[in-house]
DNA sequence: TCCGAAGAATTTTTT
DNA sequence: ATTCTTCGGA
């Protein structure tokens, strides 16, 4: 049996819940993960013997496995009946077992990239007749982003564009050829993949077959799904038994600019007529942060809900500092500082916080002059060094051999791996005289040129072995022994730095792609998919600081936490300040606001400069909400002309 | 062709 | 709030 003695009483009644829907409230640092997993393995323990299946969505595969790695705390094997997963990861399931029935082959390409968007974006407005107007794919991106995550039908797209800038009817048209050419090409984007899974589970053999897999369906921050996302979960629960396990907290909602809404959870909670519980009790802020969290979010219209409760006690370290400086300079100078001051163990559970990431650039730079190093966490989609994007662009050219996109990218890599400079039209134009084959010409055309006698060999044998038997384990084992020869014979500075890394984030991949399929039947198409649904971060280097955008922390927690530039302009952001405080806007930032200050387990340090870049600046409306005047304590450092100015 | 005015874009990002 | 683009009139 689950043990029950860490929950709290509120706790213990929602891990306990029976059957039907069940929607929690839970606020920051009150124990949502914890809850979540403890229902999943109380359910799966209850019903040993049985085989149905629990499925659990979350938004980051960061959140599914670190609930997989709970729930097997709790029940050891439980894996195999419970699938934890990402929106993305279990519509690429669905649509590579059903996707036929749509016209979609298994082996998509998940486009991740801007430019390969744009580049079928560019197409489908070349397809469109628009009577002389132009279009540009870039500031059209974005509209079709959020016409597929409002899972908007090609057919009715006029409507949803009705109040906006700009030809609805031109623009409804490109966005159907956009989204009508990806599946064409074999191709989806990541909002694509979740509108088509829905799609077929509207064919209702495939959603009996789900439901029938899947009993019971639990989802985490359900507050920041997109209408594509929330229709997927809807389709797939039962609606017989209605085994919906919500968790969620309106007050952070922070997505709502790509896709969320906050109604939607009171949408939620009519469609499958919810018992709403409450987990108010905060467990990770100091009192005081409590408090101002609850200041601050006290100026946004709520439901029903009701403030947090301090869960923790008062404690000698917990300190809240708020100060001003005159420049931005400045505030990073005596962040720096501040941290660099701090026992080196403490550094690492420290965190700089800001509504955007070039502030941050500023921090790390100010920490490097103190002898401390930073950490950005920034999104990576794709590999970087030149290696990898090699390996990477081949390897989808081996999955879909007339993807032009990846053949331009595999001769750039190529040239600057090699210095051999291949031209991706030439081998283009000379593929289809042939039998189309991009990657058998590219090599072709590559072992035309001068090649050193290790690469020659390599290219002869693995790249042969990759496009006539489609081994790809044997051509990337033999990529990397190539490139530790080549680094032998002749070394280069990034190798053992930023290749090296990004090598170590591919084994990782692989490590987890591999995980529940054995490497021998693992498909090409199926290993691509799961690299390119992960992020490419690498992990923070030991001892240094992680500083994030306020969004990238979302779900983490630290000891010490720094939130800077708390002015009108960053936060709330310009947009936003000029639409008046009550504004949908600078009701977002509010929550941004909130997430960021409930990330802290013991002080909380929030900083603003009066003027950037020679402009001066208000403090942010933020600060008089949470009351940081009042809770203004003198700081245990202090540098002349900083405090009080 | 040049100037001023009006208008649009600017940020955040998981997958 | 500020910067960049576009359009129209002179």
């Amino acid at each position: 049996m689950v043990d029950m003695s860490l929950l709290n009483a509120n706790q213990i009644r929602a891990v306990n819940w029976g059957n039907g829907p069940l929607m929690v409230l839970a606020g920051p640092g009150s124990g949502k993960t914890r809850v979540l997993t403890s229902r999943i393995a109380r359910i799966i323990s209850k019903s040993a013997g049985e085989s149905f299946h629990i499925l659990g969505l979350t938004f980051t595969n960061k959140a599914a496995a670190e609930m997989r790695r709970r729930v097997r705390e709790l029940v050891p094997d439980a894996d195999r009946r419970v699938n934890l997963t990402t929106y993305h990861s279990f519509s690429v399931a669905i649509l590579r077992q059903h996707g036929h029935l749509l016209g979609i082959r298994p082996d998509f390409l998940i486009l991740s990239q801007e430019a390969e968007r744009r580049a079928v974006l560019d197409e489908a407005i070349a397809r469109t007749e628009t009577g002389g107007a132009k279009y540009d794919s870039r500031r059209l991106l974005p509209l079709v982003t959020r016409l597929t995550a409002q899972n908007v039908a090609a057919d009715r797209a006029t409507e949803f564009l009705q109040d906006m800038p700009g030809n609805a009817q031109h623009i409804s048209e490109i966005y159907g050829h956009y989204r009508r050419l990806m599946i064409e090409n074999g191709e989806l984007d990541y909002g694509g993949m979740v509108a088509e899974a829905l799609r077929l589970l509207e064919h209702t053999a495939v959603a009996r077959m789900i439901r029938g897999i899947y009993p019971y369906v639990c989802v985490d921050e359900f507050q920041d799904t997109s209408m594509a996302e929330y229709q997927l979960l809807c389709s797939v629960v039962d609606p017989d038994t209605k085994n919906l396990f919500v968790v969620a907290d309106d007050d952070q909602t922070i997505y709502e600019w790509s896709g969320a809404d906050p109604k939607r959870l009171k949408h939620l909670r009519q469609r499958f007529d919810m018992t709403v519980m409450e987990l108010p009790e905060n467990y990770r802020c100091p009192p005081k942060v409590v408090e101002m969290a609850n200041g601050l979010i006290a100026n946004n219209p709520r439901f029903d809900r009701t403030d947090s409760v301090a869960g923790k006690a008062e404690e000698a370290d917990h300190i809240i500092r708020a100060m001003k400086f005159d420049t931005t300079e400045e505030e990073a100078e005596w962040v720096a500082k501040d941290i660099a001051g701090r026992p080196a163990s403490e550094r690492g559970r420290c965190a700089v916080l800001s509504r955007n990431w070039w502030a941050l650039e500023q921090i790390v730079a100010a920490l490097e002059t103190h002898g401390v190093h930073g950490h950005l966490h920034v999104r990576k989609n794709e590999f970087a060094n030149d290696r990898m994007v090699w390996l990477h662009s081949i390897l989808r050219l081996a999955n879909s051999r007339q993807d032009y996109n990846q053949l331009l990218l595999a001769c750039r890599s190529f040239y600057d791996l090699e210095g051999i400079n291949l031209v991706a039209a030439n081998i283009a134009s000379e593929a289809m005289i042939r039998d189309g084959d991009y990657l058998r010409a590219w090599t072709r055309a590559a072992l035309r040129e001068s090649l050193d006698p290790a690469a020659r060999s390599f290219l002869e044998g693995a790249v042969s072995g990759l496009t006539d038997r489609l081994d790809f384990w044997g051509f990337v084992r033999g990529c990397f022994e190539w490139l530790e020869r080549r680094q032998e014979s002749s070394p280069a500075p990034d190798y053992e730095t930023e290749y090296r890394i990004e090598k170590a984030v591919w084994d990782g991949l692989v490590t987890e792609a591999t995980v529940d399929v054995a490497r021998e039947r693992m498909t090409l198409s199926a290993l691509l998919q799961q690299i390119d649904l992960h992020s490419k971060e690498p992990p923070a280097p030991k001892g240094a600081v992680p500083c994030y955008t306020i969004f990238t922390s979302k779900g983490l927690e630290f000891d010490h936490t720094y939130l800077i530039r708390l002015v009108e302009g960053e936060l709330p952001d310009w947009r936003a300040s000029n639409k008046g405080s009550e504004s949908r806007e600078v009701c977002e930032e509010r929550r941004i606001c909130f997430v960021a200050v409930t990330r802290t387990q013991k002080s909380l340090t929030l900083t603003w400069p009066l003027s950037i870049s020679g402009r001066s600046r208000k403090p942010s409306r933020f600060l008089a909400e949470m009351g940081a005047e009042q809770n203004m304590t003198e700081p245990p450092i202090t540098a002349p002309g900083l405090y009080g100015s």
